[in-house]
DNA sequence: GCCTGTTTAGCGATAC
DNA sequence: GTATCGCTAAACAGGC
């Protein structure tokens, strides 16, 4: 199956239709739109004892909105939790079952809740842009600069994947830094050591961050657009399931386009019986 | 040779 | 439909 068919069917799992056309979440217009979260590396906090039921968001919503909830409380400071968020927090029979009754042929099985250490397990593909994950690197930095070797040394000490990922990532950054407006090149003077330049956040285009950054948040339309798609991706490990979300070339969905997921791509462990 | 930085091209997805 | 964004890949040049 082609890596693009595969991101389609793995959307379509994800989002039963009818209930994606239907009573979805929550319009995350307002609580997407500050950049706060990402200054703060606010990383999601799984609650068990989170209330759910009737009048209550399911704990993925609530979850989800929370993690890009300026007043929700943040998670320790920089440097240290942007490796451990997006929990694969998964639903509770009350929040799930009611969803997927209507679903027979989509099953899903109560594992653990699980929460995702990026630092450590390697298979798992932050779900940050490269933008992010420099501008990160940037303020975990506490400098008014950093060279690239900086940021590569940042990312990989806080996220395992890029440590046994191909280097190709780097060529990413370096592309990431050259274009985009956000980050600023400052020459290195002749007395510094080292080579390379270093990067800053460009003040003339910081509100680019926060006006563009969770653009995305159309998540539903692109489920509709490709939901006709019906085969399965059955030779997806659980991993690429339940990890990152990635998009038709592995391209892991940043949260930015995670958004595109929705909550339910938090949700883990699903399986497709001989019914489709 | 390696690292850094730039540029181009292409693809998929979303916003407008 | 177009613009924008994010990502990947590749090629190339310059500095050390």
């Amino acid at each position: 199956m082609s890596k693009a068919k595969r991101f389609k069917v793995d959307r379509l799992e994800m989002y039963p239709k009818d209930e994606v056309q239907g009573s979805g979440p929550a319009p995350l217009d307002d609580c997407l739109t500050s950049l706060n979260w990402l200054q703060n590396f606010s990383i999601l906090s799984a609650d068990p004892e989170r209330p759910s039921g009737p009048g209550c968001p399911s704990s993925q919503e609530q979850l989800f909105h929370e993690s890009f909830d300026t007043d929700s409380p943040s998670s320790p400071a920089a440097g240290h939790t942007a490796a451990t968020g997006m929990p694969q927090y998964l639903g509770s029979d009350s929040t799930v079952g009611p969803l997927f009754s209507r679903y027979p042929h989509i099953q899903m099985q109560p594992i653990p809740l699980v929460e995702v250490d990026y630092k450590t397990n390697p298979k798992a593909k932050p779900p940050h842009s490269h933008s992010s994950l420099i501008y990160m690197a940037m303020q975990a930095s506490e400098q008014p600069k950093v060279t690239l070797s900086t940021i590569y040394k940042w990312i990989k000490e806080n996220f395992c994947y890029y440590r046994h990922a191909e280097p190709t990532w780097q060529n990413s950054i370096r592309h990431t830094l050259s274009l985009n407006k956000r980050f600023k090149k400052v020459p290195r003077q002749k007395d510094e050591p080292d080579k390379g330049g270093f990067w800053k956040i460009n003040p003339d285009h910081s509100d680019m961050c926060v006006n563009r950054l969770f653009r995305r948040k159309k998540r539903f339309q692109g489920y509709q657009d490709t939901a006709s798609t019906s085969s399965v991706n059955e030779d997806m490990s659980p991993e690429q399931k339940t990890l990152s979300p990635t998009d038709s070339r592995g391209t892991t969905r940043s949260p930015e386009t995670l958004l595109d997921l929705g909550p339910m791509a938090t949700w883990t462990c699903y399986s497709l019986s001989s019914q489709r």
